[in-house]
DNA sequence: GTGAAAGCGCTAACAC
DNA sequence: GTGTTAGCGCTTTCAC
């Protein structure tokens, strides 16, 4: 901030007070300022290549108009894309953004709200690695600082999610539909309340179907782990069709039938979530839903923005694809 | 920024002056300060729950202690790596870190320039579309705001890259020693330095090795274009390996073989470059080059903070897989 | 060893 | 319509 020119300057060059090139710059001239006076500050600002000192600004205004995101890997894709969400609304409105990543530590992550605290943001995307600290966001919200929680449940805090239940429930139906009968379902992490809904999706259509799992096994959200979920799964057990809670595993599932010497879609229907891009490099090309994660992003960073304490849940998608094909004789 | 408690009230819980409760907060009582006032703050500190202000910090210091990072996209892998690499070595020395997205808009690129000029951010790891607008660049060092080009080469500027050359270089000499021999080439993006070296270092090795490349195009990066410039060049050439400018052409070539009927290893060599994770969910495994992204947004952050202004070019690492074998019989 | 005072660059009452 | 003034919260000489 080796900043030459202040708004004195502009002032001087122009023949007015600072206030009045304050007025043009923040917009409160539109009612009664003299035209000319005010071409005459524009002229200045540009000749002298004047750029206001955020700093300054943020302290005599009290707020800061910067937002924070708090996520827990900006390299997975899916985090990267809410942060592009967030940051659309916030770069319109001429908010900054922060984005901290919290690498799924959860030291980091307390690390992070106390950094974001300090810089003053004026609320926070905040997708918690675990269950989150909740004193610490209510130290957070005692200040001012409004926080939202994206992709996560947190009882008691503004959420935005997608529909997972809804996804999974309608996923599942549509394998049953295409005459699947035995799935199996490999499900994320069980702390984490989007494995919850998406598994308690995959339950409540069975059941509507008045169909037991054919097994249902925790994984980790790894390509690994849903290989070796998947062979365990079809060395033990007659399945038709195995749902996992993520693209990642799914693709493991893939491999796993694959290397059974089982064809997909034929012998095996296999189904994922969440509909990484990269998916479609795998063939068959993988029958899964489709999570609105920028979507998901804009609609926080708007409830930051707006003031709005609603929770949102949007819908999800189901994307068709070649792992999955009605069955030519059904059971 | 609903701030209550200052560092006023600190001082006056503690019975001291701002500027005591300041050095200790600075870290600047090691030298002259009588234990028993530190311990009396750092108690005032906690009890009150003070947290300093940064917008005034940096009023008052003329230093933001913030980095800038400007990306053409988050949501690519690459970048977002890079990102946590400048990120890393920022926060471990109390800098925050600013990341933009240029979405690949040369005009939102410019509009983070001077965001980040506002900002007033120490330092910038600048990764820009094409050629950047060098005026603008020097705009910012004329403020004092130093910029580090990334992953590209602008003369001029510092920059830190990868050894884009040297590793196709190496790549395609390993495929000549496999016994490859009629290689064709699908370039990046004519336009990319990152590009042109890879297609440099092929080039260089196939004169040493005294044989002509079957083809060379110029394809975009993207998987599309990698299926059908292979497509192309397996329709009408003898060709034993294609060797494209990233994985995922390279993913693109190997459905196109697979396609035309044609084995990957067996009846073609298949290499790319970057070593993008996934790809390891690709099957045959990829032979690709890798790019140390997180390592260069490090070395980009390190130079920013410590004032160095050398460019450094960093080694890429051969990654062997299953796409290439060596062949049994060398014509 | 610690305090008093000035001021970073800006905005928003309040004057006129 | 525009100027004057008083800080926002902090750091940093300079006193003592």
């Amino acid at each position: 901030m080796e900043q030459r020119i202040s708004i004195r300057d502009v002032a001087a060059h122009a023949g007015v007070s600072p206030s009045t090139v304050s007025r043009v710059l923040n917009g409160q001239d539109a009612d009664h300022m003299r035209p000319e006076t005010k071409e005459r500050i524009l002229a200045s600002i540009k000749e002298l290549d004047y750029t206001p000192v955020r700093a300054a600004q943020r302290l005599r205004r009290r707020k800061t108009q910067a937002l924070g995101v708090l996520i827990p890997d900006i390299s997975n894709l899916y985090f990267s894309l809410l942060t592009r969400g967030v940051e659309s609304v916030a770069f319109a409105e001429g908010y900054s953004t922060l984005v901290c990543d919290s690498n799924h530590e959860a030291d980091r992550e307390s690390a992070y709200l106390d950094f974001l605290l300090s810089e003053g943001v004026d609320g926070i995307v905040f997708v918690p690695v675990g269950r989150p600290d909740l004193d610490l966001v209510q130290r957070l919200t005692d200040r001012g600082v409004r926080v939202i929680v994206a992709d996560r449940r947190v009882d008691g805090l503004t959420t935005i999610d997608a529909d997972n239940f809804g996804g999974s429930r309608d996923l599942t139906t549509y394998l049953l539909d295409l005459g699947y009968r035995e799935m199996a379902y490999i499900a994320g992490p069980e702390e984490v309340s989007t494995a919850e809904d998406r598994l308690a999706g995959f339950r409540s259509a069975m059941k509507t179907a008045g169909r037991a799992p054919a097994a249902v096994v925790w994984g980790q959200f790894t390509f690994q782990s849903g290989y070796d979920h998947a062979s365990a799964i079809l060395g033990r057990r007659s399945v038709d069709a195995v749902i996992a809670a993520n693209d990642l595993m799914a693709i493991g599932a893939i491999r796993a039938a694959e290397d059974r010497g089982l064809s997909v879609p034929d012998d095996l229907g296999v189904a994922g979530f969440d509909h990484v891009p990269w998916a479609a490099l795998v063939r068959p090309q993988l029958t899964t839903v489709e999570v609105p994660a920028y979507a998901i992003g804009q609609e926080a960073g708007r409830r930051l923005l707006d003031g709005s304490e609603d929770s949102l849940r949007l819908p999800t998608t189901l994307i068709p694809g070649g792992t999955c094909a009605r069955r030519r004789r059904t059971k």
